[in-house]
DNA sequence: CGTATCGTTGATCTAGTTCAATAAGCGTGG
DNA sequence: CCACGCTTATTGAACTAGATCAACGATACG
């Protein structure tokens, strides 16, 4: 596929789920934005751990450093069929900050990645299990709804599996059984066939949402 | 120490230790660059948890991408005596690119800081307590060693306590303790009254770093 | 309609937490 | 110089969130 992503710049192009929309160390020549279907960049270990860093969503520009470094870090995998279209470096140069996928928006897109990745470093080295996966659930209902993918009564589409929630999170996928469970029959949430409702978002938010507490006073452990 | 700062456009100024050279959502028209001292940024919850996001060690650039946002988003203190660099943003955008504090040395330390990232939300995700630490002290040995902090030995300054580390690698500082203990008395390290001393690096990477093992198989959990 | 993937459940186990107490450093003022 | 108070390090004992193992049921899909 990458060869396609050479013969046809600033074109759509397809993706088979489990098909790689970049691999380690390749070069890259253009940003992808999504046009449908999810992705998930991930690191692996030889014993088969496995770790999501990141998720890209319809509407996400996919990968937006590769317009600075010009080069992927990690694999990037079609968790779903992904339609994507290809924005050549040259073509987001060109045009003017206020524009759809100008170098601006390109960059915006970078700090949001990187405060994402603040947000995420947080969840996995202080939250519990439900904490994590309501975070996780609330997030995704939000990019979603700002890219108007969620339909009456918040219902969106969540086409990933116990074991890539498992992979998102850092915890193992039964014990993201489990915590589904407990959320279901708290009443938070419906979770069957790849379609999510969030039945009580408030809730949901006060479980996992971090709250603001800056504190002022000198940071220690508790 | 704000007001200092807007005083003294392009000077150094000092923190003592816990004093904040940001704070959530202030404005920021310079970046900094650490002469000397650590400093950290972090996220702090109401019920006493935290978790340290990032880590500033002489040479670095106190985010860079406050270059780009303008506006700072978590708190970030001085873990010691800590001098930096004032460099307003005019000032960084006038220099060539090849320059010392141009755009482009700052915008290579936002993709470091993005890929650093990477990294640590796959160690906090999927890594174990000694994994982590052991990965951890390798970073903090690189990194030193690029700036020319390490002596002799494999020994350098290590100012961080137990309960820092704890906040970084997401366990308790007990723990920290414990793990400590063993890479100690394994002969891995040494480390007294701030100083560490790297005793065997090769087998410390074995423990901590991350293998490339970027598998092209499908990804699934184990 | 058979086969691989995905979800669910129970039983057992363990890495890491929490609590609590003690020891060791270390700066500061008298 | 010493005493005091505070921070940091160390240790043990009890506990728990979550992992692991294993089996089985439900879907989906070619």
């Amino acid at each position: 596929m990458t060869q396609d992503m050479q013969r046809t710049p600033s074109q759509v192009c397809v993706f088979r789920r489990h098909e790689f929309l970049a691999r380690a160390d390749e070069r890259k020549d253009c940003v992808l934005r999504i046009e449908e279907g999810w992705a998930a960049q991930y690191r692996l270990l030889p014993d088969g751990r496995r770790q999501i860093i990141t998720l890209f969503l319809p509407g996400d520009y996919c990968e937006p450093q590769w317009l600075l470094q010009g080069r992927a870090t990690l694999p990037i995998v079609a968790l779903t069929r992904v339609r994507a279209r290809l924005l050549p470096h040259r073509s987001i140069q060109a045009r003017a900050p206020h524009e759809e996928d100008s170098m601006t928006r390109v960059l915006d897109a970078v700090l949001a990645l990187l405060r994402n990745r603040e947000k995420w470093i947080f969840n996995l080295g202080r939250m519990t299990a439900t904490e994590r996966l309501c975070n996780l659930i609330c997030e995704l209902h939000s990019r979603m709804a700002a890219r108007n993918c969620v339909a009456v009564q918040d219902r969106y589409c969540m086409p990933l599996t116990q074991y890539d929630l498992a992979d998102i999170v850092g915890i193992s996928p039964v014990h993201v059984n489990r915590v589904l469970q407990n959320l279901r029959s708290d009443g938070l949430l419906e979770l069957r066939n790849r379609w999510m409702q969030v039945l009580d978002m408030v809730q949901l938010k006060r479980l996992g949402e971090i709250m603001p507490g800056q504190g002022e006073h000198v940071p220690r452990a508790a």
